[in-house]
DNA sequence: GCCAACGTTGGC
DNA sequence: GCCAACGTTGGC
């Protein structure tokens, strides 16, 4: 099992509409970066994803799991990008900001930090670990 | 609201 | 196939 992480604006989806939409999820569309699609294609039913609120929070609030791999972007009418469904898993008792992922060195490599506009990143088990830790998880 | 970083596009 | 121009993202 794999771990990713997926970035979006809350004022175009967020965490709490994601949660709205309850065990049936929702796609996760509009990705148009060949980098980013990979990722998306590499995707397995049952990973887990973190979900970050860019621009606005700039935080890591919640877990989502993939529950559909990667199928054609309907939203994409040039039929090169894929889209997965994710649903919300639960979210991070405290949210854990770009601000604190930057200020431990252990986090330093994150593609948050390093590739801070891929908007689907894989995220190392280590990484995971301890973000789920600063989470209060 | 600014600006740096960087991915994509298109002319040659 | 290179590279300049352009558009977009996202932190500050």
């Amino acid at each position: 099992m794999a771990y990713w992480l997926v970035k979006s604006e809350p004022s175009a989806w967020s965490w709490e509409q994601q949660v709205a939409k309850g065990a049936k999820g929702e796609p996760w569309t509009g990705v148009r970066n060949f980098t980013a699609r990979q990722n998306l294609a590499a995707m397995k039913k049952g990973d887990l994803a973190f979900f970050y609120h860019s621009n606005e929070g700039k935080e890591i609030v919640g877990i989502a799991e993939i529950i559909r791999e990667a199928y054609p972007d309907p939203t994409d009418k040039t039929g090169k990008f894929v889209c997965v469904d994710i649903k919300a898993n639960k979210p991070l008792k405290t949210p854990v900001t770009i601000a604190a992922v930057k200020a431990d060195e252990r986090l330093a490599d994150m593609a948050l930090v390093k590739y801070s506009r891929l908007s689907v990143q894989p995220v190392t088990p280590a990484e995971w670990k301890l973000i789920c830790k600063m989470g209060g998880l």
